[in-house]
DNA sequence: TTGTATGCGTTATCAA
DNA sequence: TTGATAACGCATACAA
């Protein structure tokens, strides 16, 4: 290969001494007209700018001939869009953001656009460093999962018109657009099962904060047990701080085990599959001494024996609309405010309760 | 700090009102010096282009006060690079990749690399579409996992000078920086621990292409039978192609099981995880009536009753290796030919086998 | 329908 | 040690 002195490709570099990038200006010298009508047709705008089909067609042609590459960073610089969105997720090594993100990428690249991604690990410096990364490289967009004291940086980033929508979680109190599922619909149909099912005593695990999505678990989970007038000690909600979380979720455990729960709710995927491989540890007899559900599906839940039942959330719904909306919100279609979408996911019935 | 009038954040709005953004030109209007200058100074290069330390300061401290941000397009314009790389890898879902991905974003972003990702699906077509893209976006350099058929591919890319490490999988022929597992030791080691375990009919199942793991791992596993004396009878490779594996899968594992193999050992994280399904479906009693092991580790593994024997992979050496190569690379300190490196994992043994 | 001129914000070259 | 000026490649308002 390295032989070949015609082909084009070896003699790159050889090549590239006299020859370096062609650009709409060498088109153009080689048709004789001037860049911008060549600038107007490769970019797409020839029919708005009226250009004739005859000189279209030149164009185009001598520009594959020619192996014309538009240089999207000097276009970027030109048109202030770069084609990049930016996802910011609490963990992408989390199966269910990595789930998320594939869903993202591929409604993404259906409208064109490649997406740069990052993980908070639900440390509100760091979402604001890789937010502000982000916005620095020039996104056109933000789609992110916001975190705990989030919410001041990410007015910030708004008030500067910076798109953005918020999926999974939200704050009611910014006017931007959010996705997210019904976990409210969720965790009452969840216990609501769970009484169906005879469950008398009910631990619900959950994060201490603020974010809506757990919020909004922890109200369906109270409202539901206010609704079928469950005494306060028929259930009991349990939260966990963020530092250390694992460790509080054991000694968390070992109380539910000795204050005779039935039935362990947990508030989200990861709780549910640190919390099973505590109870695997402790060797609990799942569901006969104890029941288990948890929010958010994973694998784990189907091969964990018994298979844990969950209630799974409509990702791709989720994916979907968010690129729906922050479209919409590149392109100026759609006002910001008070623009949002709720979906109900599902309930995944298995052995585990 | 919200309330604070003199911060930066809050005066934010009332600033972009008035004023649109801060360039350099701003800041040497100002301070009445060159544009040149402030460049070098906020670009770094003070020091080399021997800016006096007083000026520097100037012109930082007005920087600062005047709430400038670079814009990096125009530097990337400029200067050619962007400061983003590209991942490419099968599919940022499946939990062996997001784990990879997360420890590629935390190396790239040591080194100041953003990355934007995308999943090929292991489709050649597709994989070329998406690096096409990063390149054309001017990403500073490309981490691949090669798919089938992608030689020529990643070859021409390689022609036209892109810094590429790939990474987990490589073509030996290419002269392109690699960084993966040791898969021959691997599959080596694990056929050791079989036959040290007793068993006497072995299924290698694996997938139908030449991609360098996945045929490591059959030699590795051909070469210990061979080492071992093993005959024929005594164990097996079966290939899966790629379009429609998990219904092969099926019809493979329906005929290890009447041929009476002991064991099934799974060329991949994904066979495994599938192939459990199908075991589990089937009831099969493990280790009981068969015995597993698995590539890759996985919760599944870790959660499946019996939890699976598997060979982990060290993963984070190779994401830590892939940047240094890559950045060695677009910084042009290394010479790219014959630079590699393979990594031993270890096998975590289980009950499964 | 086409062409001209200018700017996007930086950096690099050269001269002072 | 600093400053003037020319690119980087493209897109657009305006003129023709």
């Amino acid at each position: 290969m390295a032989l070949s002195r015609s082909s084009s490709f070896t003699n790159d570099k050889i090549v590239n001494k006299s020859n370096k990038r062609i650009t709409i200006v060498d088109i153009a010298k080689e048709l004789a007209v001037s860049p911008s009508l060549v600038s107007m047709v490769l970019s797409g705008n020839g029919k708005k700018n009226r250009i004739s089909e005859k000189a279209s067609k030149r164009v185009t042609e001598t520009a594959k001939r020619m192996g014309y590459n538009p240089n999207l960073l000097a276009r970027a610089l030109r048109t202030g869009k770069t084609g990049v969105l930016g996802l910011i997720v609490a963990d992408i090594s989390n199966p269910f953001f990595a789930t998320l993100a594939r869903l993202i990428e591929n409604e993404a690249s259906r409208y064109g656009y490649g997406v740069m991604f990052a993980s908070s690990d639900e440390e509100a410096e760091k979402f604001n460093k890789i937010g502000n990364v982000f916005i620095t490289k020039q996104v056109d967009g933000l789609i992110i999962v916001p975190v705990k004291e989030s919410m001041e940086i990410i007015s910030e980033w708004h008030s500067r018109n910076i798109p953005i929508v918020s999926i999974d979680r939200y704050y009611e109190s910014l006017n931007i657009p959010y996705v997210v599922s019904d976990n409210f619909d969720a965790s009452y149909t969840m216990i609501k099962y769970l009484r169906k099912k005879g469950h008398n005593k009910i631990a619900f695990i959950v994060r201490n904060t603020n974010i809506s999505n757990f919020k909004e678990r922890e109200c369906g989970f109270l409202a539901c047990a206010n609704h079928l007038s469950l005494s306060s000690e028929q259930f009991h909600v349990f939260k966990l701080d963020n530092d250390n979380w694992k460790k509080e979720l054991q000694i968390i455990i070992d109380k539910i085990l000795t204050e005779g729960f039935d039935v362990i709710f947990f508030g989200q995927n990861m709780l549910g599959v640190e919390g099973l491989r505590i109870l695997n540890k402790l060797k609990i007899q799942i569901p006969d001494n104890l029941g288990v559900i948890s929010f958010d599906n994973s694998d784990v839940f189907e091969f964990n024996k018994p298979r844990i039942t969950c209630f799974e959330q409509p990702l791709k719904k989720l994916a979907e609309t968010t690129l729906v909306y922050l479209t919409n919100i590149i392109d100026d279609k759609i006002d910001d405010k008070q623009t949002y979408a709720k979906f109900k996911g599902r309930l995944i019935i298995r052995e585990s309760c």
